[in-house]
RNA sequence: GCUCCCGUGGUCUAGCUUGGAUAGGAUGGUAGCCUGCGGAGCUGCAGACCGGGGUUCGAAUCCCCGCGGGAGCGCCA
């Protein structure tokens, strides 16, 4: 809504002004609600700019705008005063379950998450898994038809350490608690003899050649514990809510990249150094070994393969990466050889979304050292705090319902401390501030939706079917809430273009915080008759925005809390 | 050595793509608000654009040079 009287207002100066107008909400308190400076107009025309401004003014407002109450100078500002009477109405008829769904049955692959079997959940793996999801939601809700694809992989030296480990430490044996955390646990303790024993190393190497190779004994016994892991993943998965549709292993494109090594050859793209295979990218970027010289491919090798296979599979508009910046030289080459070998179209929509670090105290985490942060570790913390929380404000719950709704605040406050930043920048994770139910926060947000959600039922009004009379809208806090209500459309917009949930998280915490001024000031239940139905009304479009909000960012709802 | 990212009150962060008015928010600090629709809340107060140049009528935003932090740079992923 806000969107489209922005955009709509933006072409009528247009129109009028014949010059480019850029609307922006003034910084300044009575100012109105959009504004634009003249000062490139007076240029233009040599004239004072406080004074064209009052001219622009006077003419403006001789034109008559829906959704425009007043034009007006201050300065060499014009500034524009929004009937929010008038918007409210038809924000009104606009707010349902459907709002805003455009972009009909384009296919978007997000490739998110993608754990690597060494390593149980921890920190890193949760600001994918959590943007990743994020994004398929909202990229969902604009209407695109979207592909959630995990990636396992299985044949580098990680997942080949790990096989080593077991069939030297665990051989036969079988998982006795959550089996990629206790694989994880084997794999810690491999990888520091690897790093000290050059027999081991070689070792490894030799399992990935057997394994590339898919000789019968590795490949089976390698199956078989990745299968573990992903059994312990899976129970992550839906902890969060995520099903994908595609889990595919990098074991399956071991055919595809020889084909593709011809390819490659055929377009002059390998270079032969040492045995191995160099894949010749510069000057616009660095060389890098592609096939190593015992024959066995490299990681991007299997990853162009797979790359591809997403391409015709899916005739994608958009291919999300959502993986960390470390490797963004890594997509840089990969979608440079995509172009470089005829994909340019598919090539130009491949995205690298690219996160920081997640730091622990300051410190970098490290999975090989045990120094990584567990999920479940920080999800259990989460509920025992929360726990406490809900058993001094209520009581009398039996013990079912504190649980359960001691898991959705715990899960809220984590993801919602993770999604708040924007992926470029690193988050220092403390027990502290991931597990904080105050302010800025996921649990804040929870509790906002169930306190505004109470109102609602214990007022028992009908009010879907009403013609309100929006001219008694007339208290501060009131028109607010419309305005920030109204924005909704924008946030999802800028999250969408900029492949970004952080916009969204921060919009929502606005609109809460909104709420919660209004809750404070505004009485509703005790209202006369029309002011406490339209005031019901806010409630109900604020209710049904924060509840597509928390979804989109993958945050349960708690009804009561 | 080269490339990329980041630098905003004590701490964390939005804004930077597309320059515009008194830089928004959280937390901590501080002073208040429960006979009231849920105090995981609300309302005051104090406190910030790394430094130096440049472009511009105008720079947190664009360009250059520094400084500080992080990441990457042929057989890890």
């Amino acid at each position: 809504m806000w969107k489209d009287i922005k955009n709509e207002m933006e072409t009528e100066l247009r129109k009028e002004l014949n010059f480019n107008i850029k609307l922006e909400e003034p910084k300044i308190k009575g100012a109105g609600d959009l504004a634009f400076s003249v000062f490139e107009i007076a240029k233009n025309k040599q004239k004072n700019p406080s004074d064209l401004a009052k001219e622009i003014s006077s003419e403006l407002s001789k034109l008559r705008f829906f959704f425009i109450k007043q034009i007006a100078a201050i300065g060499p500002y014009v500034n524009i005063w929004i009937d929010w009477q008038k918007v409210a109405k038809s924000l009104f008829n606009e707010v349902n379950e459907e709002y805003l769904k455009k972009e009909k049955n384009k296919v978007v692959v997000i490739d998110f998450s993608s754990p690597n079997p060494a390593h149980p959940f921890h920190m890193g793996t949760l600001r994918s898994t959590f943007i990743g999801e994020s994004l398929a939601r909202i990229l969902e809700w604009y209407g695109y038809n979207v592909k959630r694809v995990c990636y396992i992989n299985d044949m580098g030296k990680q997942a080949m350490t790990l096989l080593l480990g077991y069939t030297l430490y665990a051989k036969d044996k079988t998982p006795n608690k959550k089996p990629d955390v206790w694989l994880g646990e084997i794999y810690k303790k491999i990888s520091l003899e690897v790093e000290e024993n050059s027999d081991l190393e070689e070792q490894v190497f030799r399992l990935m050649k057997l394994y590339e190779e898919q000789d019968k004994n590795t490949f089976e016994t390698g199956k078989k514990i990745f299968k573990w892991c992903l059994e312990g993943f899976n129970e992550n998965w839906k902890i969060f809510d995520i099903k994908f549709d595609e889990i595919i292993f990098e074991s399956s494109f071991i055919k595809d990249s020889k084909n593709l090594i011809n390819e490659l050859e055929k377009n002059k793209m390998l270079e032969d150094v040492d045995n191995a295979k160099l894949l010749k990218l510069e000057p616009k970027l660095p060389n890098t070994i592609i096939v190593r010289k015992d024959g066995t491919g490299l990681y991007l090798l299997r990853d162009l393969a797979f790359a591809l296979w997403k391409f015709k599979k899916f005739k994608p508009v958009k291919n999300i990466y959502v993986v960390g910046e470390d490797q963004k030289l890594h997509f840089q080459q990969l979608f440079y050889t995509l172009k470089k070998l005829g994909y340019s179209d598919f090539s130009n929509n491949c995205y690298h979304i690219g996160y920081s670090l997640v730091l622990f105290e300051g410190q970098k985490m490290s999975s090989r050292k045990g120094t990584a942060v567990l999920w479940d570790d920080v999800f259990k913390e989460g509920v025992d705090k929360a726990l406490n929380e809900i058993e001094k404000r209520w009581p009398d719950l039996d013990e079912k319902e504190i649980i359960e709704r001691a898991e959705k605040i715990s899960l809220a406050a984590i993801k919602y401390f993770i999604l708040k930043y924007s992926p470029e920048k690193s988050i220092n994770f403390t027990w502290e501030n991931a597990l904080r139910f105050e302010g800025d926060t996921g649990p804040y947000l929870q509790y906002t939706y169930a306190r505004a959600n109470s109102i609602l039922e214990k007022s028992k009004e009908k009010i879907e079917k009403i013609d309100f009379d929006t001219s008694i809208l007339t208290e501060e806090n009131e028109i607010k809430l419309i305005k920030q209500i109204s924005k909704f459309s924008s946030a999802l917009h800028d999250s969408v273009i900029n492949i970004s949930p952080h916009i969204l998280a921060n919009y929502a915490f606005e609109l809460a915080n909104e709420f919660n001024s209004f809750y404070e000031k505004i009485p509703v239940l005790k209202a006369e008759k029309n002011e406490r139905l339209l005031r019901l009304k806010l409630i109900d479009c604020t209710v049904k925005i924060l509840k597509i909000c928390l979804n989109l960012l993958g945050i349960p709802i708690i009804e009561k809390m």
